[in-house]
Order: C-alpha cells, then structure tokens, then sequence
DNA sequence: ATAATTTATTGACAATTGTCAAGTAGAATT
DNA sequence: AATTCTACTTGACAATTGTCAATAAATTAT
C-alpha cells in the first residue's frame, strides 16, 4: 500500500505568496468519472490538487485491484513512486467522480523549488508533512484489528463511505468486502 | 507503527560537501546496551547515524511494547513524530546491543538548512528518500500475509534475525511470538 | 422504465493467526 | 558453576478473517 502527498495541499493553499508562485505553474484540468488519470508502466509527470470530486491510486497485487490511496477535495494525489523517483509506476489513478483539479508537472515543480530557498523549504516541509501522516497510517495499519482500521477511517475521512464504493474501501483496509460489510452491519 | 530515516544517511555519507558540514554539527556519543536513549513523553530534539550497534523505536500500544522502527548500521534513528513536529513523543528508542552513534541536533539540522540552498535541497532529498521507503513498508504490510512479510524481512534485513531479539521482530511484524516460531520452523 | 451488469450482503465453512498454558532453552546475575 | 530470569518453542483451542456460493440491492446501459 502505499500514501502519497495524503493531506495538505493546504500547506500551500494558505500561504499567499506560495500560492502566487503555484498559481503560475498550475493549471486546470477536467476529467470525467472512470477516467484513468495514469497508468501503470508509464512515467508520472504529474501530481493533482482536487478542485472537486474524489480520486484513488490503485495497482494490481495478483489481478487483485488494491487501492492505496484516496483524494478528495484539498487534497492531492499522483503516481508517488514515479513522481519523485522518475521511473515507470506500479500504480494507477482513477478518477472515482468528476473531476477538477489543478496539475503541477514535476519539472515545474522541480524548477520552482530550485528558483528560491523558500520553495525549496516549503517542499522539504510538505514532505514531511506527508511522511507524518504516512507514519500515522503505517502505525493504524501495524497493529490495529479490522474493526479498529475500519474505525479510523470512519473518524478520518467520513466521506469516503458516502462517497466509494465498498470494495475499493475493503482494500484500503487490507480486508474482504465481506468482511467490511460484516463490520458496517455491527 | 512507524519508519524512520528508514534507509540512508549514505545519501548523506556519500556527498563530500554535504558530509563536511554534517561532521560540524555531528558529535560522537556512545550508548550502553539496554539503555533508553528517548523516552516517550519528551521531546526528542536529536536524531541519530548508528556508527555500530543497533537500536530500535517502540512505543506502548495498551501495555503491549511495539517496536516499529529497527536501526543498524548506516542507518539513523530518531523519534520522528517529535523531531519533525516538536511535539511529545509516543516513542522510546533503545539501544539493543552497546551504540556508537553520530548526534545531530534538530536545531542544528534547521539552521544548516536555512544556511545555504543546498542544503534545504538534500533535507528534500532525503525526506524523499524515507517517504519512498515508507510506501514500501506501508505496501508490504497491507497486503502481504505474515510469512510473506516475515520473507520480505529476511531479505531486506537479514541480520535482524542473527541480532535482535525475536519477540521484537514479531511485533515490527505485526505477529505475535508464537506466530513467529512457527513460521520460522517452516 | 426495463434489462443487464456490477456491487453488496449473508451464510456455511475453511484457513490463518491469536491466546493461554506448559515446558525447554538460553542469557544474565550471583 | 549455579541460580534466576527471560525468551523461545510447542500444543490445544478460540477468535478472526477469508473463501466460495447464493441472493438482494444498486447502478448503468438500453
């Protein structure tokens, strides 16, 4: 499994001059629901801030399709082990509503950290902003029951069960679906 | 559970410039086996490069010890939800066999960052670096079974198995003691 | 709206892992 | 070296979760 840039785009969006340099290196994009936003096998150039609408990254463990990450508003989402390592990713994004979002290509964003100090500093800060949270959910992950993990979720982001199916859920949580439905149905 | 400056401070060994202005903000310090470098509850201002010796980051999870982090070798250790936040830790860190270790302060690190581009680019790095590492853990850990994540260990840290004690290796797995034995005795 | 397809739920059963207990082996202390 | 303490192993059993199958519900397409 896998987290990527799991919170904040609020990091950025509240600091108005960051805000001001991102502006002009994002743009924004569409795309409809079901859409494939990148690929397996391929080089992901770019990361997403979600303007609305909801997202997962997902791969195939087996033929089993396993979500590893969701992204709602706010928040954002890319192939993470290409973006920063710049080599063919194992994951796939799919959007999972309509989509809008604002796209930052990693050279860009490359570019603008190696313009100023304080770009610089903010990515460093972001990444370990990031890390904490995957820390977090490394540690729900390492020891907690089904029962628990499926609690967590519930309290972190209520508006995955609204909003996704079940069976992407299950698989973020490392359980069946049946097994998910058992715990939904107490 | 949790990860750490997972992999290298090699990053950081290996670069000439980077490693001659480490040397002045590092001091050597030494640790007797058993003892509890941090403690949970403080603030943990220092991280460490093990030298030799090996160590590992636990914390309680209802009285049970849960150790989420193994450092050898090369490898740093740190309490990382303190050092990046400055906030109480939930860690302990103790040394598992007599440590020999590199100091650096967090205070320190900052200002190195701030003091010149270059370094803010390798705190990027290197953050970059340990969120990879992470994703793999988080990876192994939601969908591989406990022998396929006993496998994985045994290959990516083969001298855990000949140093550190077995019932900690369980809980870093996410198995109880008994698990571990049988899975061990094939 | 209806049909077709996909997803969710439920039951029966199996497999995996955990718990508790006992005994053995190993390490540390005296 | 003997004693003590801790860790490891093994067995019996229980609890949790997974698998497979059938059905119900929901979603999508016609």
């Amino acid at each position: 499994m896998n987290t990527f840039f799991e919170q904040n785009a609020s990091l950025l969006l509240d600091n108005p001059e960051l805000a001001e340099a991102f502006q002009n290196i994002m743009s924004v994009k569409r795309f409809p629901k079901h859409f494939i936003i990148h690929e397996s096998g391929k080089v992901c150039d770019d990361m997403y801030i979600i303007i609305s609408g909801i997202a997962r990254v997902f791969y195939f463990k087996e033929d089993k399709d396993i979500t590893c990450h969701f992204a709602a508003e706010q928040e954002s989402i890319t192939a993470i082990d290409s973006f920063i390592q710049r080599k063919k990713s194992k994951y796939f994004i799919e959007a999972l509503e309509d989509l809008e979002v604002l796209k930052i290509s990693q050279s860009d964003l490359e570019n603008l950290f190696a313009s100023s100090p304080k770009f610089e500093h903010f990515g460093r800060l972001f990444l370990q902003q990031i890390y904490i949270d995957l820390v977090e959910r490394l540690d729900d992950l390492q020891l907690k029951t089904a029962t628990e993990r499926y609690e967590t979720l519930l309290e972190k982001k209520p508006y995955l069960f609204q909003r996704v199916a079940a069976k992407h859920i299950a698989t973020y949580l490392n359980i069946t679906p049946e097994t998910l439905s058992r715990i939904r149905g107490k």
